[in-house]
DNA sequence: GGCATGTAAAGTGCATACAGTTCAACCTCC
DNA sequence: GGAGGTTGAACTGTATGCACTTTACATGCC
């Protein structure tokens, strides 16, 4: 009625749908990094055409969530424990910047928006990992999108799920209860309004996420299937000597 | 020899060939905000079909240098002031975030590359705005590949471009000479390492830069053609008034 | 049995065909 | 002469087909 015919979204962006599906499959960890994506499986699942599949996975690598090898199988990117590095520090600051430009700005829609997610993360608290994992990033998106510069709402939304992709790479099983807390905290602040205590406040909040996930360089360079490996690859203790032996 | 056989690219990558064409002939002005770019006239300049040249236009919307509408024929992207703002606003933290990672760790090698590019804007600086503009644009992305921190690699290049563009948008003749005269200053601080200093070096080029192309909001809103037009929209002297009338 | 080799299946790269939409010129009716 | 409808050209959206590449398996040789 407004502007889009958007019941049932019948403009059928069925890139967007694809891209939109994937990146939550991605950031729930039902993909996992690594996980193949041929196009002709994407395009039967959803329906759709290798045309239209090839077309999101295009739009996804762009985004940095798969990695698109010539002539090769897309598959979900496995992001380097420096890259991981590399886009938290990205990411610090663009948070910083959204936290400025948002400080003491927030009407009380807002606020109460933003504490009705932290709810919902609490409750999921003791559901599986995947879903808290994903709506503690939600929670940044939904920071950002308050900003309404589709620009930085753009590369918020892209680096935070990046990150949320290494989370699941490195991270341990997770105990993101600190996190949540650190959340409430910022949303205070965000109402007071001392610009400067916020950014503070997010960088170290985004600070302690990561260094929970990337606790000290596990891997010197992470892509290496030999050292990725290596850990598994220690002889398993009184296991199976092979009943034949 | 080294990574890829990369005389004459034989790999084929041709949509990022396309990619690369449009996204410097955008630069350079020789494709003005809002100007078309429709599939086939793509294809058949590049000898590919409209299927590449569509995929092509996909990673540049993805970039932000196209705009892409439903049923459409694509155009170069047109940013509102306000977006362009914005998009300042981020490309200076991210640029901070470079010099901080380079501050005292080029090596000779890459001030000299640095020094020879700044040499290349001053012999530009004659020739034509387009050019001048370009350079400019390539020392900051030339700054930012000297990280290796592919993410950063890739913000930093895509919102420079933007920039760029809203340069050409808004910018009046455009006379880069203290620009040139900041990227010196820029080299020298990073050469001697004193990371705040180059942080806010920075900090005051791009501020700069951004106040001279943005003197103040010029139009509400930017996009409404009617106001682009405006300045046009005199009577076109003793022209053209049709032969047969 | 282990390693190289060949070969078919699976998958991508790309062009093309066709259906649906938008756009602009034209035409009609006032 | 101008507002509004109409039609065809220009484009986009998408599926499909074919050629080429990669991959995995089976076959044969040592």
């Amino acid at each position: 009625m407004t502007r889009e015919d958007n019941r049932s979204r019948p403009a059928t962006d069925r890139v967007g749908t694809i891209c939109r599906a994937l990146r939550r499959a991605i950031i729930e960890q039902a993909l996992e990094p690594g996980a193949k994506l041929p196009e002709d499986a994407l395009g039967e699942r959803f329906g759709v055409s290798r045309t239209i599949a090839r077309h999101a996975l295009g739009q996804l690598a762009a985004e940095g969530l798969v990695e698109l090898r010539r002539n090769r199988i897309a598959v979900v990117a496995t992001p380097s424990w420096q890259e991981a590095r590399d886009a938290f520090d990205i990411r610090i600051e663009l948070e910083r910047l959204v936290v400025r430009q948002l400080a003491g700005r927030l009407t009380k829609t807002q606020i109460a928006e933003l504490h009705a997610h932290v709810d919902a993360e609490d409750e999921a608290r003791n559901g599986p990992d995947a879903i808290s994992i994903r709506l503690a990033t939600e929670f940044h998106i939904l920071l950002a999108s308050m900003t309404e510069s589709p620009i930085l709402i753009r590369y918020v939304s892209e680096i935070a799920y990046r990150c949320c992709l290494t989370l699941s790479l490195f991270s341990r099983p997770h105990s993101s209860e600190c996190a949540i807390n650190e959340h409430r905290l910022l949303i205070d602040a965000l109402a007071k309004g001392d610009a400067e205590a916020v950014m503070s406040l997010m960088h170290h909040h985004l600070d302690s996420v990561a260094s929970r996930a990337l606790v000290a360089q596990t891997r010197p360079r992470g892509r290496d299937i030999m050292d990725i490996l290596a850990p598994y690859a220690e002889p398993p203790r009184a296991a199976r000597v092979k009943a034949t032996g």
